[in-house]
DNA sequence: CATAATTATGAGCAAATATTCAGGTCTTGC
DNA sequence: GCAAGACCTGAATATTTGCTCATAATTATG
């Protein structure tokens, strides 16, 4: 008989080499399945099939679905995280150009891997429960972060410096989003000095 | 017997005006209904529900559920163009700031009817046939009409503008989409200051 | 080598959802 | 006012898909 609430916790804690193989290639085949047919039509069928394994061990060690996209996402985010506070120990104080550019090219770099995967992990996934909290905490940390780097930096003057730190975060992030997973995928050295030019004569009036 | 191939085309064509007035009711009806539950989880019946109207009526002017969003996702890039093309006739030749201006503030006001569905188009809709094509023609149309716009224009000094006309698209289009539908939603007139602000310092160099 | 523990399998269940169709109701044209 | 066509209805059907579970295969243990 099944229990009332729903699980959270995978049903199984690989103890085996094999069982962390499947686990992985679970994973990586869950990646590029969302990525190219989106999370609605990823169906874990297919997921499975990818990886080769049969759909009940991928049930043995993922709750349901959403579980396998939490991980993913999880994985993005903390990613995330790390280039930003790497930024801010390393490249602070410096020139304003010099920080974007570490910013910026950190971004790309996390996006090159699984271009069409991320974009999806952003447009599709937080839907449901704690997963939008993350999210939302990390953006809020960014904006943040980004408008103390403004508001302390002796070469930047912009008037509303909230809703500038907000919309310098947001258009890198989708920007790169966009133009690394497009159909014509941009050069992405172009990319990083023309968004580094940009938010430089920005936000140096 | 059903035929081979996907129907396409609409059962019917509609011959009198209560039959008009049921289409437009179903489309209004999808607006809203994948604007609030995504596109997987906008199901026929509920559109229909909203509609006022029985299922069975939805399916005499729809082939399926794909061709309500493709509609809809025509009907807004028939929109976008037009935009364009009226700043174009409109606003050529004047100072960059205000064709910049002007630009923004349709691409703004375009997206404030129902900002979550417009996202979830971008997102979720051209995932299939034909309407990928449109799209990707429609992008190409806007990044060649800026490109224009930057190499014509006196005031205007960057080095790649090929880049720069795909960045500024990219731009405009995605930190509206996103800053206008947000959980805590941009003063759109802060928005469309700080973002000319933005565009425009980058050209002039 | 024998027993237990772990991992893998995949046909099939159940729920959700897209779509059909046989039979009604309303409009139009004469 | 009366056919004929246009339009509408919604229970029924077909399909999709997340997920389970009884069973088998593999690996660890001693």
């Amino acid at each position: 008989m099944s229990s009332d609430q729903r699980r959270i916790q995978p049903r199984k804690q690989p103890r085996q080499v094999r069982a962390e193989l499947t686990r992985q290639r679970i994973l990586t085949a869950a990646a590029h399945v969302f990525g190219e047919h989106g999370y609605a039509a990823g169906t874990t069928n297919r997921i499975a099939e990818r990886a080769g394994i049969s759909i009940g061990s991928l049930y043995q060690y993922f709750p349901n679905k959403d579980a396998i996209l939490g991980e993913l996402l999880v994985r993005h985010l903390d990613d995330g995280m790390a280039i930003a506070e790497r930024v801010q120990r390393e490249q602070l104080p410096g020139p304003i150009d010099q920080v974007f550019r570490v910013f910026i090219r950190g971004a790309i770099e996390s996006h090159l891997g699984e271009p069409r995967l991320l974009r999806m992990l952003r447009e599709q996934a937080p839907q449901t429960n704690e997963l939008l909290e993350k999210v939302e905490r990390m953006k809020r940390s960014l904006d943040a972060y980004m408008r103390e780097l403004l508001d302390g930096h002796p070469e930047v003057r912009v008037a509303d410096t909230e809703t500038a730190a907000r919309l310098i975060v947001t258009t890198v992030e989708l920007v790169i989003h966009q133009l690394v997973a497009d159909h014509e995928p941009v050069d992405v050295g172009r990319l990083e000095d023309e968004l580094v030019a940009m938010l430089t004569r920005y936000v140096k009036g």
